[in-house]
DNA sequence: GAAATAGAACAT
DNA sequence: TGTTCTATTTCA
């Protein structure tokens, strides 16, 4: 007997392998098998079998699973994932059951009948294995002699059985605020529940928006929220897998990695804030989870509740062409907003604009809570030597450098790598230095300065976990600024006085096509999450852009949809970035010409945009595919495999 | 994706 | 002819 198997690689074709005797029996599609590669042993998927015993193939070493690990449903949103994101079968199988989930240290054996060897019953499935060897085990189970339960529910353990309840399906997208579509989600939980059903709520983020909204369902349906993800221990990750898949009546609360999880009597999937960055995994097998999750929710025929703010442009299409139903609630402001216009930018002024030091000063003596938004959060993000005029640049890829005060270091903002700050020019040895573009750091030194007593906390990416403590002073009675970037938009159930958001406007120019909708979610979430009475946005004279247009919703995303329309840019195509990068310019070319002579080929050469090259240490070749995905796939499922091209499917930074 | 291998550039 | 680096191939 002969399997095919497709590995987590990148990589198109499935390896085939020859089944010794042993395994004879118990090879099946879709179940996991450990097979030797190279020279190390790798975990794939058997995707086909067939007779035979030919041609000095190696053997697979063992079958991991006794049932398949997934369920028809989730092969079904795989395979559509697949072909969507232009990844391999095995990368996406690999994502879907990571190699890290213990599933059968959690099991053990009930015995249904008299067997040899005796003492199988209660034995935890490892152990079972380890003494008397899987092919034994695997006997009796499929002969029915014996069942598995997992030790969380003591109930029986059963692969795949899952019930259609869901008659409904249909998609809704809920515009309004936090609290609006906390409320809402409620309401369709509960209706989830009583009928005995499961719900599967996914939140971009753990810590933050995840951890509320945890607080917050728990409150309403004590014991019933589980979680599942990175964030929670292996145990409990666990506990929810098996919980998910035997009993009804809970709320399943996770990141994008529950997208592929057995749901038992799922009747309901809830997406918090589909247009969050984190939704989009980037190592491996690259997606958008929202793009998954209202797919499986077709597949499912399951109801599928997307709420926000301010929704990704895409789903607002899908609304406007009718495939998703929208109830709005959307949200005011009680004051209009502000410009504060200035000549000058904060970067180059080096000092902070007396019409913003009025503002905050009259904050102050109020006693007010303002949260200050700008878009960068190093310290400085370019820094120049005034002597040579040149850029600090990375020593590994030539990336731009910004300087972290907290750390005193130089960080890539391209590579990441970090470097000890020297306090003068690697050219020239120069210590005129110049900061620029300034950041967060920035701010809650010079503020810290301008107002000494201030209670001053930052909000950044990182930082934020651990600073959740600082934001309980928010609720006190003494003047705070709160300093950040998008992560402001983070700590729900927060509540400002006042949102300055300096050097937004800046987003125009480093945004890409998104930019507009960018600026947009940023604004709309800030004022979501901290419910500012009064919104201030400084902006230098020559950069202004209109706040209004940003208070309109509809008037905004018809706008932005008629622009993306006639520019033929999604969500009316699709866009493919292929990358490559060489560090010779001769053989990165020659892999251009490559994949232009593969284009000419399938006809679709005209759909190219580029290269755009970029030269820093290495070589960068960046091609833009634009058109009908059905068209293009054969093409980029071609060159994804050429060495060093990487084809990202959506990009959203270009 | 990662390891093996082929190839290029440089030093001995 | 050895050494070290990068590019390319291959994995069953």
């Amino acid at each position: 007997m002969i399997t095919h198997v497709a590995l987590p690689i990148p990589v198109r074709k499935t390896f085939s392998y020859l089944v010794p005797n042993t395994w004879v029996p118990f090879v099946k599609p879709f179940l996991r098998v450990k097979v030797p590669f190279k020279n190390r042993e790798a975990v794939g998927f058997v995707v086909g079998i067939e007779e035979g015993c030919d041609k000095g193939l190696k053997e697979i070493q063992e079958v991991i699973d006794n049932f398949p690990p997934l369920d028809k449903k989730a092969l079904q949103l795989a395979e559509w994932a697949s072909r969507y994101y232009i990844a391999s079968q095995g990368l996406v199988l690999g994502y879907a059951l990571p190699p890290g989930l213990p599933i059968e240290q959690y099991l053990k054996i009930k015995v249904l009948a008299e067997i040899e060897p005796s003492g199988l019953d209660n034995l935890p499935l490892r152990k079972a294995y380890r003494l008397f060897g899987r092919d034994v085990v695997y006997k009796h189970y499929s002969n029915g002699l014996l069942r598995y339960y997992d030790t969380f529910t003591n109930k029986d353990f059963i692969p795949c059985s899952h019930e259609d309840v869901s008659d409904r399906g249909g998609k809704t997208l809920f515009l309004g605020n936090t609290n609006d579509r906390l409320q809402y989600y409620i309401i369709k939980i509960a209706q989830c529940l009583e009928e005995g059903k499961n719900v599967l709520m996914f939140v971009s983020n753990h810590h933050t928006i995840g951890q509320f909204c945890f607080d917050r369902l728990t409150e309403a349906f004590p014991g019933k929220v589980i979680r599942y993800g990175v964030s929670v221990t292996s145990k409990k990750r666990m506990e929810t897998y098996f919980r998910a898949r035997n009993k009804g009546g809970q709320i399943i609360l996770g990141s994008r990695s529950c997208l592929f999880l057995s749901v038992l009597r799922n009747g309901l999937i809830i997406v918090e804030r589909p247009e969050e960055d984190d939704y989009r995994n980037e190592a491996g097998f690259r997606f958008n989870a929202v793009n998954l999750a209202i797919k499986r929710a077709e597949i499912e025929n399951v109801p599928i509740i997307l709420g926000s703010a301010s929704p990704p442009l895409d789903v607002y299409k899908r609304a406007v062409d009718g495939e998703i139903n929208v109830i709005e609630k959307v949200y005011t402001i009680k004051k209009q907003p502000a410009e504060i216009i200035i000549e000058k930018g904060i970067s180059t002024l080096g000092a902070l604009p007396d019409e913003l030091k009025s503002l905050l000063l009259q904050a102050v003596e109020r006693n007010e809570k303002v949260a200050i938004y700008t878009p960068r959060k190093d310290y400085s993000s370019r820094i120049r030597c005034l002597d040579c005029k040149g850029l600090f640049l990375c020593q590994v890829c030539e990336g731009s450098l910004s300087y972290q005060k907290q750390r005193d270091a130089l960080s890539c903002a391209s590579c990441g790598k970090k470097f000890p700050y020297e306090e003068c020019c690697r050219q020239c040895g120069s210590r005129l230095i110049q900061f620029s573009n300034v950041g967060v750091e920035y701010l809650e030194q010079t503020l810290g300065e301008a107002f000494p007593g201030v209670t001053i906390i930052s909000a950044i990416g990182e930082s934020l976990y651990e600073n959740k403590e600082a934001f309980t002073k928010l609720s006190s009675r003494e003047p705070v600024f709160v300093i950040g970037t998008q992560a402001l938009a983070k700590p729900y159930g927060v509540k400002v006085d006042k949102l300055v958001m300096i050097e937004w406007e800046e987003l125009q120019r480093i945004g890409g096509y998104r930019a507009m909708e960018k600026m947009f979610h940023i604004l709309s979430s800030l004022v979501d999450v901290l419910e500012p009475d009064e919104i201030y946005a400084v902006m230098v004279r020559k950069k202004r852009v209109d706040l209004k247009g940003f208070f309109e919703i509809k008037t905004f995303y018809i706008g932005e949809l008629e622009k993306r329309k006639n520019a033929q840019f999604p969500p009316f195509v699709r866009i493919f970035l292929l990358e490559l990068e060489k560090e010779n310019e001769v053989v990165g070319l020659r892999l251009v010409e490559k994949i232009k002579a593969a284009a000419s080929e399938q006809g679709i050469i005209q759909h190219i945009t580029g290269p755009l090259v970029q030269k820093r240490k290495k070589y960068r070749w960046r091609m833009i595919i634009r058109g009908n995905e059905e068209q293009l796939h054969d093409f980029l499922a071609t060159v994804s495999i050429f060495p060093g091209v990487r084809v990202e499917a959506d990009p959203v930074n270009i």
